[in-house]
This record gives C-alpha cells, structure tokens and sequence, in this order.
DNA sequence: GCTGCTGTTGTACGATCGTTCAACAACGTA
DNA sequence: TACGTTGTTGAACGATCGTACAACAGCAGC
C-alpha cells in the first residue's frame, strides 16, 4: 500500500513505469503479424480489423499504420510468415529423417498430419486468407514466392521414390527414364491433393479419422503409385 | 418530344410504369439468395453487404430485412442453396448414368470435375462460407444438414464398387464382409479427400492440369483400391 | 373506383471501419 | 543533464456497415 496504487510523483517513480517501451521496427513487425494470425483465429474474418489486432499486440491503433503502409500489407505480410513456417517446419521435419526415401516421405507425411500443422484454429486461418486470394493481388504474390518451395519439397522426395522403385528392375532404362516425367507431374498433383483432402476434411471433422490413418493412406497411395 | 420524357399526368401513364414490382415472398427470397451468390463470386467477402447485395437484386436495401430476420439468416440461406444445387447436381448425373457400379462412379466424378461445379468463382463462393464456419453456428448447421447427403451418395457408389470387385472371388464370404466396414470407411475418406483436393488444386491453378487427368487419377485410386 | 393488406422504399441512426496526423515520450547520445 | 531522433499514442475524420421504421404503393377483392 506504500504508493503501489497511487501515481508516482518522482521523476524516477515515473521512470520506472514507461507508459510503453520503444521496440525495435523488427521485433515490433513481427509482434504485429504474430497478433494478426492469433486474431485469425479467434475471430476468423472479423478478426481482421486494425482495433482487434493492435488490441492484440496491445499497441495502439496508429502504430500499424506507423511499421505497415496499410491494413492489406500487414495481412499480406501475414500470410507470408503463415506459408514460410509451415514450409519451414516440413523441411526441416524432412531434413531430421532418415537418408531414405521412404523415411523421408514419411518423416513429411508425419509432419503434415501433427500438430502446429493439423490444427483447427489452422484451418479457420488458411480459409480466411483464401477468402482473399481472388481480389488482392498481394495475397497472390505471397502465394507464387512460397508455394514454389512446397512443391520442390514434395517433388523431390517423389522423384527419390519413384527412381527406387524402378532401379532394381532394370528393364527399359531410357523408355523408363522418358516416361518418368509425366508421371512425376501427375504423382505430385494427386499425392499434393490426397494429402491436402486429408488435411481439410480431419481440420473439418476430427474425430473422422485419426491422422495415423491418413499417413497410412497416403502411404499406400505412394506404395501403388510405385508398384504401378 | 409528344410526353416521352415528361412525366406522365394520367393514372392510365402512371400505371404503366410501376416503381416496382411486387414479387411472392418466395420468388423474393430466391432472388436475394441468388444475388448473395453472385455478389460472392464478384467481390468476395467484401460481396458480403446489405447494399453490395441488394443492389445486384435491384431492391432497396430495407427489403432484405423485410425477408430475412438478419444478414446471417441470408447468408445461410445462401450456404444451403449452394450446397443443395451441388449435392443434386450430382445425384442427377449419377441418376442420368448407366445401370452399373463403374459408370455410375465415372459419372458422378466427371460431374464433380465439369463447370458449374469446377470453377474458380465457385471455389471464391465456398472459401468465404468456410471462412464463417467457426463462428457461426447457423452455417454449422447447414454444413451438417447437407454434407449427410453427398456422404450416402459417395459410399453408396463405393460399396457397390467393393462388393462387385469382391464378389467374384467368392472366399471367405463372412470375413471379407466384415472386414469389409472398416475399409469402406476408410475408402469413402480417401476418395473425398482426393476428389477434394484435386478440386481444389484445379481452381488455384487451372493450368495445372486437366480435368480428364483428375478424373483419371480418382478412377486410378478407385482401381487399385478394388485391386487389393 | 374504393379499400385493405402487405411487399417495398429510402431515410435515419449508432456502431465500427481504415487512415491521418499533431503531440507525446522513450531512450541513445553528447 | 539537455538534446534530438523516432517509435508511439489517441483523438478525429469521412466512409460504410447492419438494422429499424414510418411512409409509400402495387395489386387483389369488393
């Protein structure tokens, strides 16, 4: 009760309590897109208005406009750290595993099907982004830079795969090697849609499956891609 | 110049030119729900308003209120159209099909990869309806009532595939049907989320591929599920 | 032609939106 | 300790939002 509650009248009692701390503009940008995607899944689209995320981030409201130009740039910028975390944490999750294919596959399909990535609150954040990617040609650039790195991910690992199943057969070796690439292109698409079906429908209804069920199929979807 | 432009001074001229026309609160309602699913598909979520809506109707903005207790009743209405024009679009096609298990399944997944179904301004419509389904139970609601519908379809169709592919075989008729459950389920999940997925991938990028290949892929799951 | 009902209009209201901007204040520097 | 830079605040602005409501008017029935 010695002055706790009362306002202080010092010069040092006052500097002891700023009314808010300066930041770094990283370290601030960063707090401001990380209070975007947590209102994105709090509120979904309604948690996309400047009061709701600088409430967040418990800033005020003239400080996004002060580190972003507009409201379309931090949510663009949003949605980029969204794409690159989940990039990141599937290549990394491969990286981790085993020098094999198969282990590879199954180190991302693993990753793919557990938590941060399989998550409801996830789901209720990509939607809401995909909501906007007809009409803000930002969320569409975002969108070209990192789904390149998905798909080099998912088509390395295919292209490992496949190589070894037909290796030990020895047969047809420069047919095989043309008629690969077709086939690589028309893996990818379908095991990139197996996997993105799975991923939706658990997020919609998780107690439809359980995510060792969905690894299980994608699995045998690459076992009779690889016998075919 | 004989009183085309100039207000017309009998009843006889008035009565020819009505404000508006009164409509049955059904054609009316039909008529803001389909305005709803156009606003959609030109603006996106931002398509979502009382005026932007009412004004691709041609009705004044109180006349929403009039025929629907709120915007989300409306919306949901919407939701409901949308998905029931989908699921019986699709049990037309099934219907239109040959009396056989495979054609009744070719059927129904070209219908799933033809216009009006596979189209990017669909995928806009059904992303912004997935982006209100955490919070708002009136959509939950209408996701519950009609996914039931497009469920029975696709496991009928897949279980009479199994059974036909098992059938012949005739070994251990009692075990191959029970152990027959669990895999339906499971096949029905699969198919769902390839169907979906490939949908999906399709309206991101059109270019990709082509919806003959996406038709091939699913009959190709199809097949090698029939197979083991 | 008149009346009654009800579908329809359009203004009005309060709330909230994104953005601007002048003033404030934290903190490195001299 | 005083200063200058600049991250930060919060009131204010005009626009737009969803909804309410009183007045209007189309049309059927008498």
């Amino acid at each position: 009760m010695s002055g706790g509650g009362s306002p202080p009248r010092t010069r040092a009692a006052r500097a002891r309590r700023p009314r808010f701390e300066r930041q770094l503009p990283q370290q601030r940008r960063q707090a401001l897109i990380d209070a975007t995607i947590e209102c994105l899944k709090r509120y979904g689209h309604d948690g996309l208005s400047i009061r709701t995320i600088s409430a967040q981030a418990g800033v005020s409201v003239g400080l996004i406009n002060h580190h972003f130009p507009n409201k379309n740039q931090l949510i663009a910028a949003a949605y980029r750290h969204f794409n690159s975390e989940l990039v990141g944490g599937l290549q990394a999750a491969v990286a981790r595993a085993a020098d094999s294919p198969r282990a590879r596959m199954r180190a991302f399909l693993e990753a793919s099907f557990c938590p941060p990535n399989l998550d409801q609150d996830a789901l209720a954040v990509w939607v809401v982004f995909w909501g906007l990617y007809r009409h803000s040609r930002l969320i569409q650039r975002v969108q070209r830079d990192t789904y390149r790195g998905y798909v080099r991910l998912l088509r390395g690992m295919l292209a490992e795969l496949l190589a070894q199943a037909r290796a030990p057969h020895r047969r047809r070796p420069r047919r095989a090697a043309r008629a690969a690439r077709p086939d690589l292109r028309l893996a990818a698409i379908g095991l990139t849609a197996l996997l993105d079906g799975l991923w939706l429908e658990w997020c919609l209804q998780p107690s439809a499956f359980k995510p060792a069920e969905a690894v299980a199929l994608c699995e045998a979807w690459v076992e009779d891609l690889c016998r075919r």
